[in-house]
DNA sequence: CGAACGGTTGACAAGGGTCAAGTTCGGTGG
DNA sequence: CCACCGAACTTGACCCTTGTCAACCGTTCG
């Protein structure tokens, strides 16, 4: 417990990572963390970044903070607070399609049209910054250094992509779970891998609705885990303590937890173990 | 049957648009046709892209044409044949993740880095034209205009990733089976999405592999949607005739196929109707 | 205190996997 | 030309995983 990452201590207490609403942003933004995984920031990069960013907002729970009516012309850095992507299907069911966890950057996905009928919706209370799309462009023409960030970083949510696509199409339930507790694992505790707690903010019933499976069959699949030693959960404050991470790799057949924290730029974090 | 497309017309020709080996490829590359739905280019654009490509290489089914060993500082535009990506898990299985298609561009996931243990692998014979990564990024950094396009085809990508996340998660077998081939129908006869005759050159081991589910199965819900009059397969030639386009929309739930036609810098193509 | 929400548990049903046998078709060799 | 073979597709019987429905419990909040 004391040493808890500066991640997940934000992860614990985004609060106290909070500031007024309306000040200018001048502070430390966490998804430098994401980008510097894959591109090196020198010290200009960043102011050029922090001049970029407008006044953050403060965003509650089930707020969209992102449609094609809405922040369209934006993308979002999102400091505190989970938030999904979502797609309104015919017979009105919402479908979550995509996961943004603090220090991703949410639009890049549509950030030449397409998709404008995804919406973004806020899954915890939170805090994003917003940067408008064209200066970020105009920053791209001037230094290609951020083309590269900024490529490299939609690859990345990408990859991570294809790997959910890979988890769910291979594997039955429990694998699949196991296997989304490792990826947040690995994108909430990064860079220090070595911590075996994650905060999971979400219910049973919005997990189902990200893996394809039911609420019930998720309640389930979390038991039959816990009773087999791998985790622990803390009731009633949706704190997961993994227990035996190897078998739980096995499992899930993770097999690409290094994708994650590979950082070619920074420090090389230490891991666990592997193979 | 007259009024075949273009694209349909490589799809049931390749032999027709291949050309000897060892030459210098200065022909109609068919990617031209993807980059130019997301960016508009100019003769100049074209000239300076056909400077890139280097002698097209004829391959056979089977064929791993990009792995962390081979081709790894190279992007591929896939001129004639169709491909695919796929991973090797921890029993050897091979999961495939992702599809390629004439006119696609292979190799932008993992651009910078990042999933080296994919490899993608030729599922009909084809044709390939290499580029190198490296000639491309100078491009990109004298002109900005093909950051847009590079930029853009890479988010398309991901988002028909998303849209067939989505398919896979909230569907059953069935539904999973129409939007797949809905998708294609739009992929291949873009930009004449009238046509209803698609083919459909994989084995119904590879269908299930991409859609999570057996061979077996596959099979059965084939039948299930060619006993309801949706669609016609011509036996032994892979053909798939749509008979009821509408019908089989409303039953995948595939309320995204504007995404694939949509073009901004085009000729604004025909859709039979919608919603 | 009661309503609302999320989690847990059980009984039951259905969708889809597994296994195995049979069929069709294209290729190969005598 | 025919016999044989393997690959892919088809079909049926059976069973397991997961969805469905419902009741129940605990917490939070007005």
């Amino acid at each position: 417990m004391a040493s808890l990452s500066v991640a997940a201590d934000r992860q614990k207490n985004p609060e106290r990572h909070f500031v007024a609403e309306s000040q200018p942003w001048h502070g430390y933004a966490i998804y430098y963390e994401i980008l510097s995984h894959h591109t090196s920031l020198t010290i200009r990069d960043r102011e050029a970044l922090t001049a970029l960013q407008e006044a953050p907002k403060r965003v509650k729970k089930g707020d969209v903070i992102k449609s094609h009516a809405r922040n369209a012309k934006y993308l979002l850095a999102l400091q505190d607070g989970w938030a999904c992507s979502r797609r309104i299907t015919q017979n009105g069911h919402r479908q979550i399609i995509d996961l943004y966890l603090p220090g991703d950057i949410v639009g890049l996905r549509d950030y030449h049209g397409g998709s404008h009928f995804d919406e973004v919706a806020m899954l915890t209370e939170g805090l994003i910054i917003p940067f408008q799309k064209q200066k970020l462009d105009e920053m791209m023409r001037k230094d290609h250094h951020f083309v590269q960030g900024v490529l490299a970083t939609a690859m990345h949510q990408s990859n991570i992509m294809a790997d959910r696509l890979n988890n769910l199409i291979s594997h039955d339930a429990t694998a699949r779970l196991a296997y989304f507790i490792l990826e947040l694992h690995a994108r909430l505790n990064f860079p220090h891998p070595e911590v075996m707690n994650l905060t999971l903010p979400l219910s049973q019933q919005v997990v189902g609705d990200l893996l394809g499976m039911t609420n019930v069959h998720v309640c389930r699949c979390l038991s039959h885990l816990e009773s087999k030693g791998l985790l622990i959960r803390d009731k009633n404050s949706h704190d997961i303590r993994i227990l035996n991470y190897t078998a739980l790799l096995a499992l899930a057949g993770f097999n690409t937890a290094y994708a994650y924290s590979l950082n070619p730029y920074g420090p090389v974090p230490k891991r666990p173990q592997s193979h």
